[in-house]
DNA sequence: AATAGGCCCAACCGCCAGTTG
DNA sequence: ACAACTGGCGGTTGGGCCTAT
């Protein structure tokens, strides 16, 4: 007959992870590497369901993560990217490196939708709101944005569409991006709109096939093989999230970045065996995270082996 | 200072696609 | 070919935090 629930529903812990099931979880993996997702919580001793854990572990624990806002750079590319793909959010995703669905779908419900109203432009369709003057940047908040998207049924642009709405990205990225450059290397040339695409078929960008960076040269084009890697040295003003709420009172995700961890493709054999042990120690035997994080000594470059140059806020 | 309302985001839910036996 | 199963995706929700009054 139909599916069966992903787990059965009796017993199993749902809400907040506490620092206790981060510990386990990022333990676990930490010990056996990303496994069967549904019999992890068994093994990790864990009462959760399987799907919670990866949700858990892929959209906070990874170490691979980008904590904090997006950047500008980020964000337009968010907008173009959602002009051709639609909702396609783990697609969108795909695209920028250290980025969850889950963060881009909730950065553009709360930030991008706004921004592109306040700009005139409908953020379903990217094409000029009816009311409003378009191209001149107004600020002018529309009045009944629910009732906006209810009245536009189709979620992504058709085909045609997205040639037009081009356009619209166009307006967007020359806006802010120091045109000429924007335009010249044509930040997405690699997808430039063809309209036989099916949506499906926009062409992947492979991160070093993102060339765009015009006004944010910092951001590093990466490739794995090109991981700049550094020794670092943990600094004590956290750059991290701005997000300072994380409704779980306790982000391991937190000690991951004080220890600076590569924010690299997630894979176990980065980990130096003393780094990963250290970290095994730390988690395992810390009863109290923030008192057994914070004290760490300055580190040797051995000790926290290296960080990718990815600083781009800076 | 209190509180109402809005904002933000982690987490959940239900569905779908792909895989396996 | 089919059912059972897993992983993944997108939409939605709930609760904590922030801000305006």
């Amino acid at each position: 007959m139909g599916r069966q629930p992903c787990c059965e529903k009796v017993g199993l812990k749902k809400g907040p992870w506490t620092a206790e099931e981060d510990k386990k979880l990022i333990n676990f993996i930490l010990t056996n590497g990303q496994c069967c997702w549904r019999s992890l919580p068994k093994l990790a001793g864990l009462l959760r369901c399987g799907k919670s854990c990866r949700l858990r572990w892929t959209n906070y624990l990874r170490p691979d993560l980008k904590r904090g806002l997006l950047s500008e750079y980020e964000e337009k590319m968010v907008i173009d990217l959602h002009a051709q793909l639609g909702n396609r959010w783990s697609k969108i995703a795909s695209h920028l490196p250290g980025r969850t669905d889950n963060e881009i779908k909730n950065h553009w419900n709360t930030h991008i939708k706004k921004k592109l109203r306040k700009m005139g432009i409908d953020p379903l369709t990217h094409k000029p709101l009816p009311t409003t003057p378009t191209h001149d940047h107004q600020f002018q908040q529309q009045p009944h944005d629910q009732q906006q998207e209810q009245s536009l049924p189709e979620p992504v642009p058709s085909l045609s569409e997205v040639g037009q709405n081009r356009e619209i990205e166009t307006i967007l990225f020359e806006s802010s991006i120091t045109d000429t450059e924007a335009k010249e290397e044509g930040p997405f040339d690699s997808m430039e709109i063809n309209n036989g695409f099916c949506t499906d078929e926009v062409p992947l960008i492979e991160p070093h096939e993102i060339n765009l960076v015009p006004c944010v040269p910092s951001v590093p084009l990466i490739e794995p093989h090109e991981i700049n890697l550094v020794p670092c040295v943990p600094s004590s003003s956290s750059s991290s999230s701005s997000s300072s709420s994380s409704s779980s009172h306790f982000s391991s995700s937190n000690i991951l970045e004080e220890l600076e961890l590569p924010t690299f493709e997630w894979g176990m054999d980065f980990w130096d065996d003393d780094f990963s042990n250290a970290l095994d120690l730390l988690i395992s035997g810390a009863d109290n995270w923030n008192a057994t994080v914070e004290p760490l000594p300055p580190p040797t470059p051995t000790q926290y082996p290296t960080r990718m140059v990815l600083d781009q806020e800076s």
